[in-house]
This record gives C-alpha cells, sequence and structure tokens, in this order.
DNA sequence: ACTTCACTTGCAAGCGTTTGCAGATAACCT
DNA sequence: AGGTTATCTGCAAACGCTTGCAAGTGAAGT
C-alpha cells in the first residue's frame, strides 16, 4: 500500500524502465509512485479509506455502505458500519457533496434576526430538519443587499441541497434563477401568485375575518385596523377579511378607522394614538400583528384609555410575548412554528424528487381569547354609556 | 480542448499506438481521452476553468488571484477579475475548503431557538459575520445529545473554519477534542476556569452588585433574589454579587429571600409566588435574569401586589421584550449583541491566527432605570408604613 | 455440467478547488 | 555579457467522496 493514495497506477511499474527511455520528462513522472512532499492538512481526519482499510473492504463498498444502502451485501454492511463505528468516522460533507451527493443541510433565508415571528418559524425549521438529520444554514437577507443574483448562485452553487425563504418579499429573479437550475425552495409564509414555486401559508383572510367577527359580537360597530404593508399577501388579505366582516355584519366601513401600518411596532403606536385620537374613536382596534397590537397597548396606556375596558385589542400572529404584555393579548394564532415543521417536510419532499409539482400548503389560524378584548362599555352592564364621550 | 478535464495527459496522444501494444487494457484507457458518459451534474456552473478560458491565463494563476493575492501581475489580476465578473463566477466553498482553504463559514453551537437571548446574541454575531463576509451555520444543541464527539467532529472535519459556543455548558471532552484538532473556537458568555479558551464574557458579578445596590439605594432592606442556574458560572456570580452587595450595606443575609432559579420563566413565577407568600415578604426582588423577572411580574399580577407601588422587581439582560412589559423592567443592561460581535472578531482573528494565547474578554453590564423599581411603601412621601403586614 | 442472470464488489475517474514544484521570463548584480 | 535572483505562471496532484463500468461470484435455469 504505498500513501493511502487510491494507488491508481501499481500496475505501471513493471513497465517504468521502458517507458523511461521514450517518453518526456514529465510523462514518466506520472508513472513514478514517489508523491512529493505534502503533508498539508493537519488534521488527519478519518476517511473512507480507512474504514475501508479497517473493515477490509473497498473504499467505494464503504461509500454505498454509508449512503444509500444499495446492492451491499449483509456482512460488508456489518462490517463497514463497525469499523466506521470503531474509528469514528464522520462523513466529509464537502466531499460528499462535491463528488455529487447530498450535503444534507439546508439553506435559510430571513430579512433579519430581529423578531419573534422569525425565532419561531426558525424553531420549527430546526426541530424539524434535526430529527431528519439536516443542518441548517442561516442567510440574513441584509448581508445581500443589491447582489442578490451572488447569493443566488452561492447557494446553488453550494452547499445547500435547498432553500427555506422566509422572506416577506423575494424578487422575481431570485425565483427565476432558482427554477433555472431546478434548485428545490420553498417560500414559507407567502404566496406565489404564479403557482411555480412551493409554498407554505396560513390563513390569512380567514384569521381576520374571525378576529373582526369576534370584536362584532362582542358588540362592537366601531372597529378600528392597523394594516400590514400592503405589498405583502399577507398585509392584503388581513385588511381583506377585516372588510368583509364589516360588511357581512351590515356595519358601513369607514376610511377614517383604517390606519396603514407596516408589521412594526412604532407604527402601531402611532396608530393607536391616531385612531384613539380620533373624534369618535373607536371601541375596538384590530392590529394586524401583535408586534403593532403592542404598539397600540402602549399608545392606549400612554392615553389613559384602559384596555380592555375602554378599548378592545386584537392582534394577529400569537407570538410569545402575546402572553407577556399586560392584558394578555387576544389574537389570532398563526402556527409559525408547524409552519415551519411543513416547509422543512415539504423541502425535504422536493429535494428528494425535484420533479414534484409545486404545491401551496395553508395552514389554519384560529383566535386565542385572551384579556385584551371584552363588550364595549355601552353594552357592559353598568350602561355607563355616555361617560366617554359626553 | 477536451471536456473541459484538466487536459493532464494531452501530451501522451502521440505514444499511444506504440503503448498499446504492450501494456495493460487498463492502463491504454488512462492514456485514451474519452471519457466514460458522465453528464451528472444537471447545474453547469461556472468555474475557474471556465474563468481561465475567457480570460486566457491558467486555472491556477484565477485561483490565485480569486483567493489571497499573492504573486500575480496586475495584468492578470485584472483580466481574471473582469473574466470572473462578466461570467458570474462564484466559488464553491465546498471545493476550495476540500483543496484546503477557507470555508468562510462559522458555525454557531446554541442550546435552542426558544428564547430572546440567544436570538440578540445571534443578531451581533450574524451583523458582523456579514460584515467579513461569512455564512452562519446554526447549530442546535439538542440535536447532539449523547453523541457530542460525533458532533465536533463533524463540525471539525467539515465546512466550518471556526465555532462560536453560545451554550451555557460545554462538555469537558467538546473543548478537548476541538483543542486537540486546534480548531478555533469562542466561549461566548462562559467562564473558562482552565484559560485554555478564548472567551467573551459580561461582568456579572458587577451587574447584579450594582442591581442590588440599586435596591438598597432606594430604601429596600428586605430583597429578595431569584438565583440562576447554579452550574452555571454567571448564575452564580449573580447570586454573589447580591450578596456581596447586602454585606456591604450592612445587611444580614436571610436564606428564607433567596429562591433558587434556572433562568427560565417558570421558576421566576414560583419564585414569585414564593417570595411574596412569606409571612414577611421582601419589598424588593432582584430575579437574576428578565424572564424569570417577567415570572415575578405574573405571580405579582396574580397576588394582586402592585409593581412597583408594593414590591420593586428587577431583572438582568435587558431583552428587547424588558421594555414591552407593564411596568417597563427596570434591569442590568448586558450588551448581548455586542457579545456576538466581540466573539466573531476574536475568532476570526484566531481563524488568521490559530496559535495566539487565548484571551478572555469581558464587557460591562450597565443599569437601565424603567419602572418596575421605586422606592418601598413604608418609605414613600404617603407613609403608610403598615398597610401590608398588620 | 453449462449458460444465464442477478447480485456484489472493486477500480478509476472526476467533482472544483489549492498549492508545491518547476519552467519561463524579467530584473538585478558583478 | 553571463550568472544569479526574484517574480510570475502553468502543470499536476491532492482534498474525500460518489458512481459508471466491468469483473467476479454464486444461484438458478436448461
Amino acid at each position: 500500500m504505498v500513501q493511502g493514495t487510491p494507488a491508481n497506477l501499481k500496475t505501471s511499474t513493471p513497465i517504468v524502465a521502458f517507458l523511461s527511455a521514450i517518453v518526456c520528462k514529465r510523462l514518466q513522472k506520472i508513472f513514478m509512485n514517489q508523491p512529493p512532499n505534502r503533508p498539508r492538512k493537519k488534521t488527519q481526519a478519518v476517511t473512507i479509506v480507512d474504514v475501508a482499510r479497517e473493515s477490509g473492504v473497498s473504499y467505494s463498498t464503504v461509500s454505498r455502505v454509508l449512503s444509500g444502502f444499495e446492492h451491499v451485501s449483509d456482512d460488508a454492511r456489518e462490517k463497514v458500519l463497525a469499523a466506521a463505528d470503531r474509528l469514528g468516522y464522520v462523513v466529509n460533507v464537502q466531499a460528499r457533496s462535491l463528488a455529487g451527493g447530498r450535503s444534507k443541510v439546508v439553506g435559510v433565508l430571513v430579512p433579519a434576526l430581529d423578531n419573534g415571528y422569525i425565532l419561531e418559524v426558525a424553531r420549527g425549521i430546526d426541530e424539524e430538519l434535526n430529527k431528519e438529520g439536516y443542518s441548517l444554514m442561516l442567510y440574513t437577507t441584509h448581508q445581500h443587499a443589491g447582489k442578490e443574483t451572488q447569493f443566488v448562485n452561492t447557494v446553488a452553487n453550494g452547499l445547500c441541497d435547498g432553500l427555506l425563504l422566509v422572506v416577506p418579499i423575494v424578487p422575481d429573479h431570485y425565483l427565476a434563477a432558482l427554477q433555472d437550475r431546478m434548485f428545490p425552495y420553498i417560500l414559507v409564509d407567502q404566496y406565489d401568485a404564479t403557482h411555480k414555486s412551493n409554498t407554505v401559508y396560513a390563513t390569512n383572510w380567514q384569521g381576520a375575518y374571525d378576529a373582526t367577527t369576534h370584536l362584532i359580537s362582542l358588540g362592537h360597530r366601531r372597529i378600528g385596523i392597523i394594516t400590514g404593508r400592503m405589498d405583502l399577501a399577507s398585509g392584503v388579505e388581513r385588511l381583506e377579511g377585516y372588510k368583509a366582516a364589516i360588511a357581512d355584519h351590515n356595519i358601513p366601513l369607514d376610511d377614517d378607522l383604517i390606519y396603514s401600518g407596516d408589521f412594526f411596532q412604532p407604527t402601531g403606536y402611532t396608530g393607536g394614538h391616531h385612531l384613539l385620537g380620533l373624534p369618535t374613536p373607536p371601541t375596538a382596534i384590530f392590529a394586524s400583528n401583535d408586534l403593532m397590537a403592542f404598539g397600540v397597548l402602549q399608545a392606549a396606556g400612554e392615553r389613559g384609555v384602559r384596555v380592555p375596558d375602554d378599548v378592545s385589542v386584537i392582534g394577529f400572529d400569537d407570538i410569545p410575548h402575546s402572553v407577556m404584555v399586560h392584558p394578555r393579548l387576544t389574537t389570532i394564532h398563526q402556527p409559525l412554528d408547524q409552519m415551519g415543521r411543513v416547509s422543512v417536510r415539504m423541502l425535504l419532499d422536493l429535494i428528494e424528487q425535484p420533479d414534484k409539482p409545486p404545491r401551496n400548503l395553508t395552514l389554519a389560524t384560529r383566535l386565542i381569547l385572551r384579556e385584551s378584548t371584552s363588550a364595549p362599555r355601552m353594552m357592559s352592564p353598568e350602561g355607563v354609556k355616555q361617560t366617554h364621550n359626553s
């Protein structure tokens, strides 16, 4: 055995002398089996060659045992697994992936690490990924501002087997590039109008409809809304759900009660102040997500408006904080971690069978009753009707 | 040009006919330059060979230009860069790392994705990493329960250039394995008594001392503490800081006021109930982190004990939520994201110079005054001394 | 007993890099 | 001018793996 090299030219030795008379120096060197001094890697990891030697089979058999168990005798498999275990062998992902195998890494693209929403989804993703023995590569988009193409190339070239896009807006050419390369990806919490992508989505319209209906059924008639971003499907749909519920209960739509927000706390805060400062303020406010609902709570607190006594507040998402505010927030639960889990499952499916037709999965939201909503004052048992507006 | 292979045996063609008469079939095949049908990869990415062809230099020159600019003429460099740009070349990380280069990936090991603390640190890490063009591989430890060695091997073998350990407890053999392999790593928010590791830490003792002193200076004398995990240095040090402050102000230490928690909300909650239910309850409570402080707030709310009127509460960490609870939490700010940033910087340093002696960096905490602390009732202007305990 | 066939195994090539070595060229001394 | 040195460039090997191909093996079919 020579130096653990694949011993490719072993058979040639007998003819070296003969050849050397004829062929050029370079060719000869190919035949001479003396490696130059090349002790580069310090961490001499155990490779399949070691496992092969240890178990007495060839390295290809080892490879076959270790990745996909195809056409290997039980005997060989057993020996290999034992040897691998004994040696503490760990596959070198990079080599495997270079050679055309799976890297068992999936990329997760998120806008930023700045709120609990991402964390929840990521948690689901992480858990499901771990179950399947995959690793998670986290990319934040701000990293790639302006060079998205580079990014797509990096990912598709790179070590990820698939990509989870948890970003609100994905530029079209992103998707185009991914589709082009047949690279498996899933849009998480996004709707793809073109139906070319696999998506996991939630019932945003229905959730908003339920939230609004809840408020109406409590007796509210003047219901404000703080919208999300209107360039996001979820933002639009939540507004539409609100409008539909209002209309279905024959309440006239009042544009003054619609404040346009952006899914972040500050606009919830200003929106809260705006709505509560109206000549005839709403008795209930539907914030298109919890973060903005927190802003409303804050604004209400500052104005001495009590929740839910003076104004009911309902959110959307049910992020962990919503039980930590006072009063605890009534909200629409969005199964964020489940969303993460489901997307992982879809992605792994897709990695196995890349040409499956795209599916669009929609998960159900549900109303979570807590203490931030109640019947409006004028309808409460005490009937203190005039206190506020007279 | 034949098929883009490295054209290694081009020169041999003239002698093939001659050789074929003598050498065995296998050898002959080596010389024939007809590749078998091997169109495996579908994503025909652009490689350095393409760039080389495009720019008219050899692929090694391209490689040299692209990684570390050593010994390349300006002319060549320019041509290569232009060609790479034109072709949209993106380095294949796996190949580079296989061949011995840097992968520009660092691994981040966290216990789980279940609280804002991690998120904050991760945010700092992410931002700093992006600045340097590194990618982030996220590992959660629950994945590796019981097979830590495997994990260490995977990472060290694998594609990470370095490792950030944001886990509360790192098994010794973990560290030993990493040290063994000379693998660059940093302990984040941990103290290494052996001084063999690079660490980034915060002034836990001082922070606790400050928190307690703050309460004392407000007039509190009966101050409860809910401790963190006692198997964590930070937990121990915060308790010590508390004790030191008490002693320095000649307040006797009362073991009844020490409730042992675990840094998670539930023990804060039960601890809050416990302390507030004592015959002589404390007038102030120092929770060893914000999460537990939230638990205390909740317990207080349920008991009708008002914060800060009846009891002051102070936390530790200053996670984003601490401004979102009511009342907003007075706490000790721990520069979590800065901690992330600093660790990244240390790690990248270490990657460059692996044999630098270990450094231990400690970042300063500071008191953040909000509304959850005030002077105790018996000292407040109204002097309603007896209301509570009579 | 002799094919035929299915199954198992091994060899070698190649995935896209980096890098030691050695030509080639240019620049510098003497 | 001749020799030496420094600088640049190119070749080929290697990193650890997967996989097509072909050779080997034993069981089944005739």
